[in-house]
Parts: structure tokens; C-alpha cells; sequence
DNA sequence: CCTACCGATCGGTAGG
DNA sequence: CCTACCGATCGGTAGG
């Protein structure tokens, strides 16, 4: 049930800020506007915030976590590298998919946050490079990739497919995240050409 | 001769304002700010110009007009599909790699955009669209390219890569448009499995 | 959560 | 291109 009336107020302040700050950008965004869609007066808002840039940290860090959770627990799994490329484009493609908002707002808006912030989502981003890096590796270790990958840029294609989706995906379209996945992964993993 | 000191003021205002919009956002940038890089007073600026909006609709407007003028030649030129798309994807990523600036505020602040312009914006991103899913139709139909692909999802994943590099392409870096272009050309064309 | 208010800064203009 | 200024709006606070 989401947006239950009993959701506690500080969920929807978060849910209404990741809305605006996407649509209309972190600093076009005033609070008076986030105060006016959720009900109250500007000022009323600082009895459950400390400040704008709270609401952005938190909305980007909830991202981070996001991808975090998704994709971290594949790192262990046994699963041939093919697959396992599958699973995770798939995994990232839903976090985008289900937090299109935040997701817009964690990629346009990370540049704007405070030195400290800002550096723990350059460590997210680092994070991730290297999920794909050893991932491609693996499967070249293992006879499932080809031998003559450039690992770097490799990761940096599929990177490219799952994270753009932020651009083009429609929840009330026809694709799912799992079409999306499969669609992108048995091309990028066969390639275009015709035998 | 970039940045030669006989540049006419007004591409002077153009070039700082996409760094400064590109780095810290459009509605982040003081006009006082961007006076400032330029050596003069916030109110000096209006001899030159007509207002903010109109500095990011300028932005916008010439990067539109890079991508078709890079683009658009190609469309009736006889190539192999292969060939052809290789040759668009390096046009395409040269248009990124050359003006990382405006590209970024390019895709980052269409939204704000006045209405006019905003629908100037979306009908260039058909016109692209278009262009890729013809390139794609063309080499299913001359079979140079797998007769199963999905027209949409394979322009998709086309666009991601070629428009995701304005996020990581760094020009003092070893990589050249040609590398990036030629590798994921390559990537995508043949397919990360092994034979 | 509201009312009333703060200093700061915004984009833009007038007149030179 | 500068000085001086405009009304509007910003994020945030005090006191209730």
C-alpha cells in the first residue's frame, strides 16, 4: 500500500522532495513549494528537517543503498559470468525502474552535495565500476567472455545501458525491467552482427 | 586558437556560462557569478544579452545543432550498416567529447527549458531517435544485422552508450573518440561472448 | 504545525 | 560597461 495515509511524515517529505527536486531540479526547488504540496507553510517544514541539503543527502544516500543492496549480494554466487550479467543488469534496471525520481536526482544532483557527501557517493560510484570490472573479468578468467575485452571499457558499455534507462524508462509503459535486461543483455552478449 | 583575446564577448558570456552551468547548474549560477568570471559587474551583462533563460537556450540550441549537423550527412551516404553505425557512434561521441560542457547542460537542464524551446529540445531527441532506428532497420534488411533485433531496444542501447560518455570521457585522458567509438562499435557488433 | 519575521541574494533595469 | 537600485524570493528561525 504505498502513500498509506498513516506513512509517517517524514517518509512523505522525502517522497514529495525526490518528485520535485527531479522534475525541477535541487536548487530551482524552494521549500515553500514542497511545504505547499504536502499541506503545511515553509516554516512548518523545519520541525521535521534540518535543512535542504539534508533532504538531498538523504535522498541520494538512499539511492547509493539502493544499488548497494541490489547488486552486492551477487558478488559471492557461483553463477556463470553470462548469467550473472544478466542478473545483475537486471537488479540495477529495477532499482532504476521502482525510484525513478531518486534516481534522476542521485545522478544530476550528486555534483551539488557538501565535500563530505559528496565523497561517499564518488566512493558508491567506485564501488560499482569495480563490481562490473570483476565481473567481466571473471568471465573472461573463465572461457565465457571473450579473451581480447578491454575490461575498463567493457563495464564502462554496460554501465552505460543500465544506467541511462533513467532517461527513457515508463513505469506505465509496456517493458519491464526484466524485458529491458534481457533485451539489452542477449544483444550486448551476442552483438548485432549476423552470423 | 581557442579563447584567442579578439573572441567577441558574446561567445565569451556563451563559453563560461556552459562551464558554469555545467558544473554547478543552471539555476545554481548567479548572473553575478558569471560577471565575475568575465571580469565585470552583474548588471554589465545585459548589454550584452537579453536574460538568463536566453544564455541556456543558446547552449542548448547549438549543441542541438552539433549533433544533427555531425549526424544528419550521414543518413544518405551508402554505407554497410556496420560501417555506417561505427562511423555514427564516433560523430555522435566527437559532438560529447568536444563540448563536455554545453553536452552536460545539454542533458541535464532541458527540462527547465520555456515551453517553446523545451519542444525544440524533445523534437531534436526524435530527430536522433529516428536516425538510429533507420540505421538499425537498414541493417536487419540488408542483413548485415541479426533479422530478430528489436528496432527500438537496439537504438536504445546505441543512444546509452553514445550518450552516457559525457558522464566519464575526460579529454586529457588517453582514450580518443575513435578509441571509444571503435571499442564499443566493436563490443556491440560481435558480443562480449567467446566462440 | 503556524505566524511573523530575519538577512541575504536573486534577476533585471535606469541612467549615465 | 559601471553605479545604484528595484521588487521578489530565498532558506531558515523565534516564539508560540
Amino acid at each position: 500500500m504505498p502513500d498509506s495515509p498513516t506513512k509517517p511524515r517524514r517518509e512523505q517529505i522525502h517522497d514529495v522532495a525526490s518528485r520535485l527536486f527531479s522534475e525541477r531540479g535541487y536548487h530551482a526547488t524552494s521549500m515553500r513549494e514542497l511545504a505547499g504540496e504536502l499541506g503545511m507553510q515553509g516554516g512548518s517544514l523545519y520541525a521535521h528537517i534540518n535543512g535542504k541539503e539534508d533532504l538531498l543527502v538523504q535522498i541520494v544516500n538512499r539511492a547509493s543503498q539502493q544499488f548497494d543492496e541490489a547488486l552486492f549480494p551477487l558478488r559471492g554466487q557461483n553463477l556463470p559470468a553470462d548469467d550473472k550479467l544478466r542478473e545483475a543488469m537486471h537488479r540495477h534496471i529495477m532499482v532504476v525502474a521502482d525510484n525513478m525520481d531518486s534516481a534522476t536526482v542521485f545522478f544530476h544532483e550528486w555534483k551539488h552535495l557538501s565535500p563530505e557527501a559528496y565523497a561517499r557517493v564518488t566512493g558508491w560510484r567506485d564501488t560499482i565500476d569495480r563490481f562490473y570490472r570483476e565481473l567481466v573479468s571473471e568471465g573472461i578468467q573463465s572461457g565465457v567472455f571473450r579473451p581480447d575485452l578491454d575490461v575498463k571499457m567493457t563495464s564502462l558499455l554496460i554501465l552505460s545501458t543500465v544506467n541511462w534507462t533513467y532517461t527513457w524508462f515508463r513505469p506505465e509503459g509496456t517493458l519491464t525491467p526484466r524485458d529491458i535486461a534481457d533485451g539489452f543483455a542477449e544483444m550486448i552478449l551476442s552483438g548485432l552482427r549476423a552470423r
